[in-house]
DNA sequence: TTTTGACTATTATATTAAAAAAGTCAATAA
DNA sequence: TTATTGACTTTTTTAATATAATAGTCAAAA
């Protein structure tokens, strides 16, 4: 059975997901759960520290994913692209809680953000473990690991924010721009993936140019 | 001989790169001038007109710089690091601007924005070029020339855009910012280079691996 | 240990007044 | 006719302030 914190961050989460951080009191976070607002200060001190709880319950779970992605790995360039997949997944269910861009206000407070960057520092070990399996069968030639899976998620990271500051009108993009985005992210992943491996290996299946 | 138009442009251009377009009045560049805001305003209709004379002026200038680069362009790595190198001090001279992020509210309006965009996508046309002829001289393996190119520079676009969106305390990011966001172009440049080339072929010298 | 009503302190929002800047025009000079 | 300007109006920003909303506290009680 849940306890009580966890229903609290469950319930963050769905307001947070769908009014964003910012349009979210605690008292509605309070009465959702038909309690008092002090008690939800009893499990959590302040507002921050539930925003965090959230925040790592969410990055959280896209790494369990991500690791079980990468564990049933079929070929370097099918894990890449069952991770973009993820990623798109959520960061459309997620937007208004705006993780990738450093839009929001609460996210951008300097313990928050740590705690962001430290989280989310896995994914790029993840990603790191990946090249570094390749590296050692001989189809990807990268030296510094780490180093381009950073790169290679700055990259996303950068395409993402570029796509949506294109349009920002609307408060959350349509499908068919997250769709875009994935296709775009999906080119560039084939090009990098195509300028880091061996020149006389495939990397899985053969990476097929458009 | 200079015309009054030109002066105009030339101060209003160091105004906005100094102070930024908000906080450039039409007076302010009248005065500098020595003459009175109606003067100003018989040679530009309204604001808006200036600032797009003044971001073509720019950009123009820019396109200029980065056709001569291609011309004699000894190999196509030589004519990407000089791009991007190109495109880093275009970006430092006239950051307040922020002709690539989409801050500045003066630029956002529809008919600014749609000028720029015309413009910019001379950029596009002049890489395409580039890789065409990389591609008719069997050195790179590219379908659609004007896609890869628009990819490319969306690419480093975003790029940017992330780097500065992870330090946006100063107004003005510090040169060690400039120097860290090319570094990072020039080795997304690198890799994307390798994904695009023929196996067979150098693209002018041996692309290397950090 | 957990919960809450009633409270305070802080922050966000709405309102309005004042200031600044954009933009106009009739008159004037070259 | 082309270019310029002082004096003007209109629009937009900014600043100040009041108001409301929300974060956060605490003593009392279950």
């Amino acid at each position: 059975m849940d306890s009580k914190q966890e229903l609290i961050i469950e319930r963050a989460i769905q307001r947070f997901a769908h009014f964003g951080i910012q349009k979210t009191t605690m008292n509605e976070i309070a009465d959702d759960l038909a309690m008092s607002k002090p008690s939800v200060y009893y499990y959590f001190p302040d507002k921050t520290s539930l925003i965090i709880a959230v925040v790592e319950r969410i990055i959280n779970e896209y790494l369990d994913r991500l690791s079980k992605i990468f564990e049933q790995s079929e070929s370097i360039s099918k894990s890449l692209e069952a991770m973009l997949e993820l990623r798109i997944e959520f960061l459309e269910r997620y937007f208004m809680l705006h993780l990738e861009d450093n839009t929001e206000q609460s996210l951008c407070r300097e313990d928050v953000r740590s705690s962001i960057i430290q989280i989310r520092s896995n994914e790029i070990n993840l990603l790191a473990g990946l090249l570094e399996k390749g590296k050692e069968q001989g189809l990807l030639s990268v030296s510094d690991s780490n180093h381009t899976a950073e790169l290679f998620i700055n990259t996303l990271t950068g395409i993402a924010m570029w796509v949506f500051s294109e349009q920002k009108k609307q408060l959350i993009p349509d499908m068919a721009s997250f769709q875009s985005l994935l296709n775009k992210q999906k080119e560039i992943s084939g090009i990098f993936l195509k300028g880091i491996s061996c020149p006389d290996s495939d990397s899985g299946e053969q990476i097929t140019r458009k």
